[in-house]
DNA sequence: TTTTGACCTTGAAACTAAAAAAGTCAAAAA
DNA sequence: TTTTTGACTTTTTTAGTTTCAAGGTCAAAA
């Protein structure tokens, strides 16, 4: 490894790590494999983190960050609000169909509090993006509503909620096919265009 | 047993089944316990049962029943939509207090395409109920929507998933504690006043 | 300061034995 | 003939154990 600093380094192996959990899905993966990717030894990378779970959810970190930048983007300079909302979905849509793969519930194994902390505050996050948006969409004369977070928190959870609801599997933590995937965002979309509605009346 | 005929025997053994499963959980409950509340031999229950899950698909089926009458009478003389379909989630609502301890998701061992296929026709029962309601709402006035089966199913499916994306656990398999449990009927109400707002748009 | 091989520790499969529950049946009772 | 049952077999669950791969540590080397 010639990298100049920790910062460099510690990229590095979050790299290698993201590229093994896409690929076989995170609770597959060992230490020694990404060791080995990197061409370096399994201590070394205990010199950079802790231990596997700070690791876990350094990589989780990066990637809902850069979700969240990509849906804060929308926030700024909204012409519609409705298309914005819109927007969002799509926005997800992507994300969730880029990172499936990295199998993130089961890396949550028995009450990990950093972790459970973390979907609390991502969470909280998105349901603030949707507030924006709302706020917006009250101050442009497109929605009437009263308590914009309370409305923004109900939009987020139904959107959500249709993930388990909509697929016919009564085990709700197997993960979705391509079809069941598709009718989600279908079913998601169809709600936001009644919710926007109920938000102008 | 002293019983006058073959379905009255029946009848004596989903009682004395229910009863236990309410109180202990289904997956808690051995043919032998149920056989020594009725003071008769576990084999005599399989004389009126082939076997144990086709008696607790009988349990279900009598629960299911008497859950779809209450709602199908609210479905007869509907003087407002709005108000028969808040009426609705309130059956539900008491419906799963009553029985939430029979612990109905973990009967469901491994593919049990019986019960898959029951769940399957409950759900479009619920919707083929809520579609009447919306149809009725239509007729009246009350809403204007296109595709009465189409919303009501996303109503449902909205409604449903609230149960899931409302509490703050992430292993989605946990039966709810009092608390979250009113969260969601509370977030539930909340959804359904916009949506029909929506309907009426 | 960073890297590493060698080493220790832990946790999750893989097996196993024992116990419990499901399911069967010929004979008895009604 | 229909219903019930005790005694029985089979299947499933559970608890205990072994084992091994993966997690994690550290003193020495680079």
């Amino acid at each position: 490894m010639h990298t100049e600093t920790k910062d460099e380094m510690q990229e590095k192996i979050l790299d290698a790590a993201l590229k093994r959990f896409t690929h076989y899905g995170a609770s597959k993966t060992t230490m020694n494999e990404i060791a080995d990717d990197l061409h370096c030894s399994k201590a070394s990378l205990y010199y950079y983190f802790p231990d596997k779970n700070a690791m876990h959810m350094a990589v989780l970190e990066r990637i809902a960050e850069a979700y969240f930048q990509e849906m804060e983007k929308e926030t700024q300079q909204v012409k519609s609000a409705s298309k914005a909302l819109n927007n969002i979905i799509e926005i997800r849509r992507i994300f969730v169909s880029k990172f499936c793969r990295l199998e993130i519930f089961k890396i949550l194994q028995d009450g990990n509090s950093f972790f459970y902390a973390g979907m609390i505050k991502a969470k909280k996050r998105e349901i603030e993006i949707h507030t924006e948006i709302i706020k917006a969409g009250i101050a442009s004369g497109e929605f009437k509503v009263k308590h914009p977070a309370k409305a923004a928190e109900l939009l987020v959870q139904s959107l959500m909620g249709l993930r388990f609801s909509v697929p016919d599997h009564f085990r709700n933590d197997a993960d979705l096919n391509e079809e069941q995937f598709a009718q989600v965002i279908e079913k998601q979309k169809q709600l936001l265009e009644i919710f926007i509605k109920g938000m102008k009346a």
